[in-house]
DNA sequence: ACAAAAGTGTTCGATATACACCCATGT
DNA sequence: ACATGGGTGTATATCGAACACTTTTGT
């Protein structure tokens, strides 16, 4: 069978890892230290080698940074303009990731200097990395919306307030309480366990447990159908 | 500045052309020339060059098939097994188009033996563009509710009936003909001509015009937010 | 006792759904 | 005259939205 007489191209995968911290939503950046933006925050990624999918890449760079197990990681998109790189044109296919804080662990020995960022305090970025976070973000908030993502950031047991803050730390709003519990409940994706949150100086709260491993889709009602 | 050191691949475009021929829902397939698979049908598509970016190489194919100009043209996934191709990995970047049949044509003289498809009938396809045709009728299926991506399946001027039906063709379902008139009335994005589509034997139907040249997202109602 | 978060129901308005008959035209 | 798709309105059910007070704990 014939080889390709196809041009080839640089690709690399680009990771998105969102997570919870102190009730704010971030992301994981990592300090570049070689040319072509050197010194500069970018997302963490690396090329796309030849004996690997381009899936198990995207795993294989999120799992060097962080030594996650297990985590919710979906392709983004990919970006292929020519001047994404000043070196020539790179493909990326960037990923995102969702999971909660306690899963994983920053490698300081790579001394890839990778550090959590609050959204809203990103700093300037290598490449056109900033807007693919913006395009992550983007696809996160809508993903809220009808799966159930959000369970990706919280621990395994978890209070009905806990998950109430994620939605409205993702969403950038205030929800009614009430109305969140009942239709969260109304779902039937919690279990009840019988433990309660205790700790702070207040009343203890119920623990909850999601009870699907997976990510799941809810029912969608289209907005212009069904009718 | 340092050349790369990465690892070089084959990169491909691949395109989902849907359209609505004979109140059906069609995709649009080549015939194979060459080996792998020679002689069987598949996607139009074909290797992403040195010289353009990803989205200028899907619209050039699609061009090259289809002469078809403005079209609505997304990028769908990218697909980066190693087994998706016989002679070794080959990336895809698989992208799906949504277009009236009058507004293409195809290109005889290529001898591509470009053939339309009616979806319940797509026979055995080359690599994994079987997987790809699916991937992309789940995302029309969805965006269909959310977005006015259906117009572009319609002639410049239609009648409600016939808006009606694109809808039914692509969600595979009925749909009660007062409530989709009341409702596509109420989205203020049709403006009435006073022309009349005549030509049949019954009464006349009143002919919209789509108010926008952009595809819109419609306002989107969470399912599981808002509250 | 007090501060702080947990927990709990009801009412109202908007929107989706179900449903059947007359109209205008070409043959 | 008749066959065919065009065109129209109302009643009901469901769901989302708004809204305030009592409970339980730690200090």
């Amino acid at each position: 069978m014939r080889r390709f007489t196809f041009d080839r191209h640089a690709v690399t995968v680009d990771i998105v890892l969102f997570t919870i911290e102190k009730e704010t939503l971030k992301v994981l950046l990592v300090k570049r230290e070689h040319a072509p933006f050197s010194g500069k925050w970018a997302l963490p990624g690396g090329a796309v080698e030849g004996y690997e999918s381009v899936d198990e890449a995207a795993l294989r760079q999120l799992q060097k940074e962080t030594h996650v197990g297990n985590v919710y990681l979906e392709q983004l998109y990919t970006f292929g303009d020519l001047s994404r790189d000043p070196r020539g044109r790179v493909i990326t296919v960037a990923y995102y990731a969702v999971v909660h804080h306690d899963r994983f662990q920053l490698d300081a020995l790579n001394g890839h200097g990778g550090h959590l960022f609050s959204l809203n305090r990103i700093p300037p970025l290598a490449f056109d990395h900033s807007k693919i976070i913006d395009y992550a973000l983007e696809r996160l908030r809508h993903k809220v919306n009808y799966t159930t993502i959000c369970f990706q950031l919280l621990p395994e047991k978890f209070t009905l307030s806990e998950s109430q803050k994620a939605y409205e730390v993702i969403l950038r709003q205030k929800l009614d309480k009430r109305n969140f519990r009942k239709k969260m409940l109304q779902l039937n994706i919690l279990k009840g366990t019988r433990e309660k949150r205790r700790g702070g100086a207040r009343r203890p709260a119920q623990l909850y447990s999601f009870t699907e491993s997976k990510v799941l889709k809810l029912q969608e009602r289209g907005i212009l159908i069904p009718f």
